[in-house]
DNA sequence: GTGTGACTCGAAGTCCGTG
DNA sequence: ACACGGACTTCGAGTCACA
């Protein structure tokens, strides 16, 4: 799984988790709407700085937003 | 402190802590030795791709190069 | 073994709009 | 409130020669 796809889910999990719109996250981050729009779609692999942005703005962990972790894929052997 | 420092810095340290030369690493993680030199000089913002190849080359998490942890930074006030 | 300037090129990122 | 597109500018990705 690449990177950008896992980046993509986190961001917009974290983002709903805050109750924001794209819109608002944008602002606070200042950074494109449209831009916003197209990284949870997993269109683009961001540099370090926008997630930087990203995490500030969402007041949490840079690694919180980069984590692989899972919850559903327990291997049933 | 901007975030690519913390990363620059980050990536040298664990790559020293592995006790690989930029030459090594960048044959591991299929990078031009020049550009390791550059990313440990905080020339740039790294793509979150590249952290993520770095971060495997280097068997570490990627929150590892990426975290403001500091280790001498207790304010005596 | 590493730092650096110069370079090309394509992806990152912005700004306009539409449905 | 979001997806998506086009046109645009900025900057990271990647390589080379040289100190």
């Amino acid at each position: 799984m690449e990177i950008r796809e896992v980046f993509a889910r986190n961001l917009r999990t974290a983002r709903l988790a805050k109750g924001l719109s794209q819109e608002e996250l944008a602002h606070r981050a200042d950074i494109d709407r449209t831009y916003i729009s197209s990284l949870e779609r997993g269109v683009y692999n961001a540099s370090i700085d926008v997630v930087d942005r990203l995490a500030k703005a969402l007041e949490i962990e840079v690694a919180e937003l980069l984590s692989r972790k899972k919850s559903g894929t327990i291997k049933r052997h």
